[in-house]
DNA sequence: GTTGACAGTGAACGAGCGTTCACTTATACT
DNA sequence: AGTATAAGTGAACGCTCGTTCACTGTCAAC
């Protein structure tokens, strides 16, 4: 049997992932096939004395790196290393990376092409942030006469327009008033 | 004073967010400002009437929908709606919409220009799951000659080769074998 | 064969949990 | 003024939690 720390690892992982919170005692006592508590309570010691998990002040078993944390490797060209054990792998959460301001931040779907020479493209899903206001060169979302677009926000002196990054249209240079809806902050493409 | 509730619910997602698991009764004490444990069971049992939380099998509070999900809205023409009260809203969970299997997910930083023409440019993140072979028309990590590189996988008949999406490069046909080291899942681009 | 380490059982214990009860204070409506 | 409704206090209660203790079986080492 060669480590049966990971195994149990991966079932309180595969608990978490599917209950958002760690196992009990006795929950991990059926998830592990166990008769006694205390058969868990020396298991958890083990992954504890190997970094494989943490307590907080109240005993309970805490999520610890790895718990919705993808190891972040170098580069494409560097690939993918044979074994991933190693435990000095940066780790990113995706939440975390992505999300700063969870309360104003949404998802939308791109469904025009104006901006992809920017390479954001019909069907990729953008993460954008409630805003009012942008600085120049950031991507914005707005309104101009009624509708909205996607197209990266410009200011020169208290001169504003929009840009599309896509020659076939041609910037916007609002009459009146520019409504900023939201700010860019990532692109996901799903495959 | 407009509602309470949400302010409540912010606390709470905000805790959960550092901490990764529900508050107890107590620690909402601290976290509400309130000195009894009753205040603070009242408050959960309207935040339940609401629709907005739930207890699981052993009386704790349950993370629901609207913790670490967002809400998806339409396409970006449609833009964002002024409100967002309504609960009408789909919501997407990063992890869950992006990771299938966790174990065997990485993450990398793209460092070339040879899939560019499928938008995935430098900087850009992968998402990519670990195999041995693929599909014809996926975007792969192989390594040819010792170096990793993202190129289409391409395969007819019992022929495989690999294109890149960048006019100024040909494509590979190994001379013999040809090692699949993960396939694309998802980019990610952060601004 | 004996010993020691290890893994698991089963029962017990204190602590902290969620919950309930009785009571007080404040707000709003007749 | 009087009264209902809601919000908060503080103490109590049972239950489950994590932890500990004594014990049994198993396997390897010497």
């Amino acid at each position: 049997m060669p480590n049966m720390h990971s195994e149990h690892q991966a079932k309180i992982e595969s608990f978490y992932s599917q209950n958002k919170r760690m196992p009990t005692y006795s929950e991990m006592m059926g998830l592990f096939g166990f008769r006694s508590k205390n058969a868990v309570f020396k298991v958890v010691e083990k992954l504890i004395d190997a970094g494989l998990a943490t307590k907080d002040h109240l005993g309970r078993l805490m999520p610890t790196q790895a718990f919705g944390e993808i190891p972040l490797l170098g580069s494409v060209t560097a690939g993918l290393p044979a074994t991933v054990e190693e435990e000095l792998l940066e780790r990113v959460n995706l939440d975390d990376m992505l999300i700063e301001k969870k309360a104003s931040t949404f998802m939308l779907e791109v469904d025009g092409d104006s901006m992809i020479d920017a390479h954001i493209e019909k069907g990729d899903m953008v993460l954008v942030e409630r805003a009012n206001t942008a600085k120049d060169g950031q991507i914005v979302i707005a309104e101009v006469d009624g509708e909205f677009t996607m197209k990266y926000f410009r200011k020169e002196g208290n001169k504003v327009w929009l840009e599309p990054a896509n020659k076939k249209y041609q910037p916007i240079y609002p009459e009146h008033s520019l409504n900023i809806n939201a700010v860019l902050k990532a692109v996901i493409r799903k495959y």
